[in-house]
DNA sequence: AGTGTATCCTGCAGGC
DNA sequence: TGCCTGCAGGATACAC
């Protein structure tokens, strides 16, 4: 569920809210959500300090100090995980994962009522050899029409699958897959490798403006994402072509079509998009 | 190696 | 009301 600007809203409100406090204690509702024996979970982060609060590709990472034997806390939410900082007197939600209690009173609780979420506890060495077979950080100044170009030239697949597979570019999903071909005026079903330059170069801008967007209205809610503090995100009134099936299109007016590709429903300008 | 498909899981909307 | 189908922000394990 979440993409980029979703986690890094969250993030952001973790790094405010949590950063600096220690783990009393953890306790795993969920098993299954934890990657590894959720035992050793328990007691892996139990006691540590939490520091730095980061993200890399659509992960949060944890950086723990003091008493822990791992010192990275990795988790992915999938479709439906929610990482949320609570009170200690307000009512715990459905769906309880994980649930971390924090020096001061305040609970970090994992919600994910599909369960596509994981939580990890690695060395900072293993961390880092997984992050490294990922793909550029879309904004990070090495990501550029270039790099996004030649990346392209190798890959038969339609661009909008290709821009979802993290091991290119991380962070974008579904949403703005479709939401930045659309702005670059590319049709989702290109072959990547039959981009041209201006394309890339199009693409490449619209990735950019497209999340940067998205993180300056705290992300999109459609259905289940909410920040740490349990907010919605406001950037769903602007999307352009997600979930706007039929709907006419903000440039010309013709109906919004939706297809499906890879298993994922794509929306697009079949005027706007013109170019195969 | 690259590519397409199935799978994990729950909830909700819409059709009958 | 109930039952069915399809769909939902992700990632990976497989087959070819």
């Amino acid at each position: 569920m979440p993409e980029l600007p979703e986690v890094e809203t969250i993030v952001r409100g973790l790094a405010r809210d949590v950063r600096g406090l220690r783990i009393e204690a953890v306790t795993v509702l969920r098993p299954d959500l934890i990657e590894g024996e959720a035992g050793e979970f328990e007691r892996g982060a139990a006691r540590a300090r939490i520091g730095t609060v980061e993200r890399r590709a659509k992960n949060i990472v944890f950086h723990l100090e003091e008493n822990a034997p791992d010192d990275r806390l990795i988790v992915n939410l999938g479709m439906t995980g929610r990482l949320l900082v609570m009170d200690p007197a307000s009512e715990e939600p459905a769906h309880l994962g994980v649930r971390f209690q924090l020096e001061g009173g305040r609970v970090l609780l994992y919600q994910d009522v599909r369960r596509f979420g994981r939580l990890q506890l690695l060395s900072s060495e293993a961390w880092e050899a997984r992050s490294s077979a990922l793909g550029y950080e879309p904004l990070d100044a090495a990501f550029t029409p270039t790099a996004l170009y030649e990346l392209a030239r190798s890959s038969r697949v339609a661009i909008k699958s290709w821009l979802m597979d993290q091991r290119r570019v991380v962070g974008v999903g579904n949403i703005y897959a479709s939401e930045a071909l659309f702005r670059a005026r590319i049709s989702p079903r290109k072959a990547a490798r039959r981009l041209t330059r201006a394309e890339a170069t199009r693409l490449h801008q619209a990735i950019v403006e497209v999340l940067t967007e998205a993180i300056e209205f705290r992300g999109t809610t459609l259905l289940d994402y909410r920040d740490s503090a349990g907010e919605k995100g406001d950037f769903s009134r602007r999307l352009r072509v997600y979930g706007r099936e039929g709907e006419p299109c903000v440039v010309c007016g013709s109906p919004i079509v939706r297809i499906v590709q890879g298993g994922r429903s794509t929306f697009y300008c079949r005027v706007c998009q013109r170019s195969r």
